[in-house]
DNA sequence: ACTAATTAGTTAATCGATTGAATTTACTGC
DNA sequence: GCAGTAAATTCAATCGATTAACTAATTAGT
């Protein structure tokens, strides 16, 4: 007779093969049953994953978001089973969690500032675009307009930062984002201190090109530029004002006008210029709106550019290179400046930056027919 | 001897005016404790509010809502809280309950097509902003770049619907969001015929320049227009075929150049039209840039606009009332366009239209220089 | 062969709101 | 003074993920 300790060892590998057979067989019958729904308006969670490859909500997650933690057979039922039903994460649900919107708010000027179609702002909308992809955040459009309340941005955490474009030198709302140790980055700077901001090297650039001007034997400079509202204009002003006086070339009221950054102003600007009694043998013009602006007027008054009056602008907008004659002008990093402050916010968003941080790009003289040569 | 009741109830007098005192100082120690920590870093949540306001969270957030089923009282002290802690309710969180995003997506080509660039992006997302402004939804941006996959979007429901701009006219992403019935619309249309669109009566526009053009005398007019890939190409040409033919005018290939909506394109296929035999007396440029492109070539040839060839363009850019001559050209409306996307998307994703929604609003002829007068 | 150490997987709490159902409170009329 | 109703408020479940803490399974070491 049989031992039979061994006999019940082979009615018990029986059962476990029937158990194995049975188990397999109830697994197959859940993810058919919830295939089923797959084409329907069913809502596919992670809850439903978890049954179909029969495992626990907590594995699954993990599977997403590549915990180590899972035996390749597991993780294969369960990227099998997210492939069968096309199932995507909540990020909703994900942000709830993990207490991140992985969003960052772009804020831009109201169009009724006109600069909103100001070519600066696509090309540097393209830096952010391509780098936010890069870092893996997504871009909330803001238009900032009308007492636009920056704080409930990040007070309800539809945001992880910000990302603003065109500030007023003396916006209060910056201060309460630093006060708050909310990460944000500027693209360009205002008068407060302790800002974040990436921005162009705006009074190297006018150095560059007023210098130019003088290296050509200009003696009488004139210049045209934008409100000092914004810091900019005033670096540019700065840089314009610095070639002068190292070359101890005359400067003051009567060389100088202000304009708004339009064709318009810059155009009346330049007739008031031409009215004076000594008009200059060269104007460096802080933006390429007004410059253009100017040339028409210097035209209008039967001179010769770049004979009688040089011109030279700051910006290199599109139209720049399309006018008679085509415009000599600096150029800033746009784009460059849009990848980079989007890098460097998300470095202060995931704490490995500490504010202030301060990032300023060099510019590039563009020169064409408006400078002229040596006089 | 008084009354026992009587006595009873003058003790449960005092007492009960003793529990209010006792009531009141708690409910007072709450808030002082919670306003505590209001500078700190202290995360504010609907369940502090509902302790300061001595109330429960269903209250505070129907005083949230605006639910009518709130006392003026209760309603007040909540507010008096949220005020106090400059609360804000977590976007997050609001979402995940409602299941709504309160998002739309915003698909824009990627800048490699030169077409961001283009004026008409930074025009139309001036309408899309406005208008999601006021419906109340966020605008998050993608660029539409290397196989871009759109549907995630809506799968991980990070938006209720889509705004896409640009799309090729075979594009098959777009009927599988029509399939699976998720809110979108292009601007601009394609091939597949059950989709959303809000576009320029192209077609229209063509037939009022070229006809423009008949009038003033011209029998020979020549047609330079971008790509097939884009219906609204192929619609202005039929729009100046149309003319054409009703007019009993030459057509066919030697009056007709592809080109691909830049300057450069537009100068060489000009060009190549002026080598024919038989020049025509006026063209019909179907965009702005590959006219200006067109102009320069004819004057390089040492022929005068309008007086030997009228140009006619399209879409009105910036650039088009700054080259010599000024350009006639065809505008689109094209932030009324934005304005109707989004308010037709929100319709949609509410439920408060049915799909397909077809729209196409009218366009505007410019006339500038470079069309002439009659000949 | 048995314990210890390691690894894989599960349970259950949590994020911060919303909302239907249950409950308490207030008000009305008799 | 009390039942009956209406109004205000609370309770508790829910949305769909993540993750700390626990348990089960496996492997290693002696």
């Amino acid at each position: 007779m049989r031992d039979t300790r061994y006999e019940i060892r082979d009615t018990n590998i029986a059962l476990d093969i029937f158990l194995k057979i049975v188990y397999y067989f109830y697994i197959e019958c859940n993810r058919l049953h919830y295939l089923r729904y797959q084409g329907g308006k069913m809502r596919k969670t992670i809850e439903h994953i978890a049954q179909l490859a029969n495992v626990s909500k907590a594995t699954v997650s993990r599977v997403i978001n590549n915990s180590p933690k899972v035996t390749p057979k597991t993780r294969e039922r369960v990227m099998k089973a997210i492939k069968e039903t096309g199932y995507y994460p909540s990020a909703t649900a994900r942000r709830l969690t993990t207490n991140k919107a992985e969003t960052i708010g772009l804020i831009i000027p109201s169009p009724q500032d006109k600069t909103f179609g100001n070519p600066f702002y696509t090309e540097i909308l393209r830096g952010f675009t391509h780098q936010a992809k890069i870092e893996g955040y997504d871009l909330l459009l803001f238009i900032n307009e009308h007492q636009f309340n920056y704080s409930q941005l990040f007070h309800d955490r539809r945001v992880d930062g910000l990302l603003l474009v065109g500030v007023n030198r003396n916006d209060k709302g910056i201060i309460q984002l630093s006060k708050n140790n909310f990460p944000y980055i500027l693209t360009g700077k205002i008068d407060y201190k302790e800002a974040n901001y990436v921005d162009a090297n705006n009074k190297g650039g006018a150095y560059q090109a007023v210098s130019y001007l003088v290296n050509l034997g200009h003696k009488r400079i004139g210049y045209l530029g934008g409100s000092f509202d914004f810091v900019f204009n005033q670096e540019r002003f700065e840089g314009y004002l610095q070639v002068l006086k190292e070359h101890n070339l005359e400067y003051g009221k009567e060389l100088t006008m202000e304009s708004i950054n339009t064709e318009e102003s810059g155009y009346e600007a330049m007739r008031k210029l031409l009215e004076s009694s000594l008009i200059p043998t060269a104007v460096f013009v802080a933006n390429d709106l007004d410059a253009i602006g100017a040339i028409k007027a210097v035209k209008e008054k039967g001179l010769r550019i770049p004979e009688d009056i040089a011109v030279i602008g700051f910006d290199d907008i599109q139209l720049a290179s399309h006018i008679e004659p085509p415009l000599t002008t600096v150029r800033q990093p746009i784009y460059e400046m849009g990848i980079t402050a989007v890098s460097l916010l998300v470095q202060l968003i995931e704490g490995k930056k500490k504010e202030p941080l301060k990032v300023e790009l060099p510019t590039q003289l563009i020169i064409r027919g408006s400078s002229g040569g040596k006089i």
